[in-house]
DNA sequence: GTAACCACTGATACCGGTATCATTACTTGT
DNA sequence: ACAAGTAATGATACCGGTATCAGTGGTTAC
């Protein structure tokens, strides 16, 4: 089939500069001494006949491999693919490629993703965990010495460095300000998915980042002297469809419900052209805050108020860790969280008072 | 530093279960022949010791490698990283895995890029070239049996399968769709960098993409009569500042330019924006068409007409094909043109006369 | 003059798998 | 009963690098 049989190795290139394997491995290799000689004639020999060094057999007798690991939600996704991108060129810098993988949020994927990346032995590995309830599968690696970063999530049992946003914050200084607005009534709308529709028991929410927003929401709530805020949680915005019904669902609760957040940009673009449909107006009629600073936030009308999470910056943080682990860092594993400010543009208004 | 020494080999896992090492190799990597109580005992030493085979020495062994390369422009943006899901999928139902790379469309990078992949020795590459023009790296790649697909972009003299667009349709069905509603001078916006910002000779442009789109657009409108097409082409729309600058010398050939053509989701975005801050209405003051069918697409007043490229496709088709070579297909390289049907929503309109 | 040191080199074991081949122990056929 | 075939196994070379170690020849030190 395919006959890859043509390629040179270190003994071709030796045989040709009329030296032994070892001295033209140590010039090919850049480690260890060889005369200026020597090295000239290798050297030569080398780009004679083309050799093209063979990573694989390098990582396999040093030890070290050149590849990172990544495992997103979706890379298809802004948030991440963008966080992607602060990674890639981050790694890059430092001589290190990556190979990526889609958990599409689900643990059995990543679970196999990780298993599949560590058996090619990667460096390290940046993860967006889906579960922290599970992560048995992340502290083997740690434990068989790969380090891991987790990404937008943390896992406190793990005992890995995190890069985060500041998911708990925000959402307390997004309802402060809309309080200031007079909403007393905000709805928050997340793709989560739960079996019955209904929000759970906190501990039970995956993805800590969720978890953290939506406990973050109903702590800030009641300070507000909102009775009963679970209800105002709706879940289960995974597509289209879904997220129609659920600001069907909001709408009739109008004009109790004065606001709505979307904990991401796909929610907001779905829940913000709903609203357009149904011929309301922005803000006059509701009031809207996405997170995630979408390129798109800045094109609508009016624009979209939005908590600015700069995933560019997790995925820089997150490969700088990285590289400091792979560079013998040893310190206690921390969390770096990313400031996660609130963009007000022109979707927060008064709440209507009827 | 990182004492990486834990790793369990067959050799342990032969021991553990007192057979040879070539009786657990080859249950373990399930080849050959074993008997039934030889694979119970080496399954069960290989679970009670938690081995984890080691794909590279596999790959070194067999010169096969699970890996496949992808090079694109850049991930951050939707475009490709939708094919790059595309991709993905495609690939991991068959066994593999994708390294990443950003070429941030420079030929330079991308030729970099190339040299690395090929020496972790990946089983085959998807490369967005930069340059139809400079494809030695990538010639060299399919010469030394490395399969090689383009995306979005084929470069005739490389003889490698191509999965495309339709570049020069698409453009000739929008401006005679355009020219129906009673547009004559219609402006094409790219973001292509040139070196003094006009638009050179055909030739030198070297993503084929952007160069059969902006023929085709001169072609077409040549045959409509309009004296000198050239003139309407606005390259350099590579980010905000130049975008808002490009739209302002459209606008003051205005009423001249009637439409306006924007050759990717970024521009379009961008263009929007400055047409609703100078307070045009969209389609009555200006029409708007643009590639790539954004997920925000729909969600602004009006909604955008596009011409709808669908990446996921793109990736999957080029997987697919990657796929089918690896696996021994050595039929003459082919271009598969993926439609890319114009979608028409809110931003066509009639040609405003004076 | 020779011991000690130095720069440089080559032979070879090794990384962790796969692949080949020879060997052993059983069947099966006639 | 004996040749031939077959299933199962173990020993070992091999993939293409790196790393160790034992020389070799030349220079400096006393």
């Amino acid at each position: 089939m395919s006959g890859k049989k043509n390629s040179l190795t270190v003994a071709d290139v030796a045989r040709e500069a009329k030296v032994s394997k070892a001295t033209a491995a140590r010039v090919l290799g850049e480690y260890g001494i060889a005369s200026e000689g020597a090295r000239k004639a290798v050297l030569e020999a080398a780009e004679r006949l083309g050799y093209q060094p063979n990573d694989l057999a390098r990582s396999m007798s040093t030890g070290r491999s050149g590849l990172v690991g990544v495992i997103v939600g979706d890379i298809e996704n802004a948030f991440f693919s963008q966080a992607v991108r602060g990674i890639s060129d981050t790694l890059r810098a430092a001589g290190l490629n990556l190979i990526i993988s889609n958990s599409s949020e689900q643990l059995s994927e990543e679970i196999e993703m990780v298993s599949v990346l560590l058996r090619q032995r990667v460096a390290g590995l940046i993860v967006a965990p889906t579960d922290a309830r599970h992560v048995d599968h992340l502290k083997a690696a740690l434990a068989a010495g790969t380090p891991v970063v987790t990404l937008d999530r943390h896992a406190p049992q793990l005992g890995a460095d995190a890069v985060c946003g500041e998911d708990r914050q925000s959402v307390g200084r997004v309802l402060r300000r809309l309080q200031e607005e007079g909403h007393r009534h905000v709805a928050y709308v997340t793709a989560m998915k739960t079996r019955d529709g209904k929000l759970g028991r906190l501990e039970e929410i995956g993805i800590s980042a969720v978890r953290e927003r939506i406990s973050g929401f109903l702590t800030q709530m009641r300070e507000a002297g909102v009775e009963d805020p679970a209800d105002l949680v709706f879940v289960g915005a995974t597509g289209d469809d879904e997220t129609t019904a659920v600001v069907t669902r909001i709408l009739k609760r109008s004009p109790t419900i004065t606001a709505i957040l979307a904990s991401d940009s796909l929610i907001c673009a779905r829940v913000f052209r709903e609203l357009s449909d149904r011929g309301l107006t922005l803000p006059q009629d509701m009031t809207l805050v996405s997170w995630f600073d979408a390129d798109w936030s800045r094109v609508t009308t009016p624009r979209i108020s939005v908590v600015d999470q700069p995933t560019y910056q997790f995925g820089q943080k997150a490969a700088e860790r990285l590289i400091a682990r792979l560079k013998g860092d040893a310190s206690p594993p921390r969390v770096y969280v990313i400031p996660t400010p609130l963009l007000e543009r022109g979707t927060i208004g008064p709440a209507k008072t009827e």
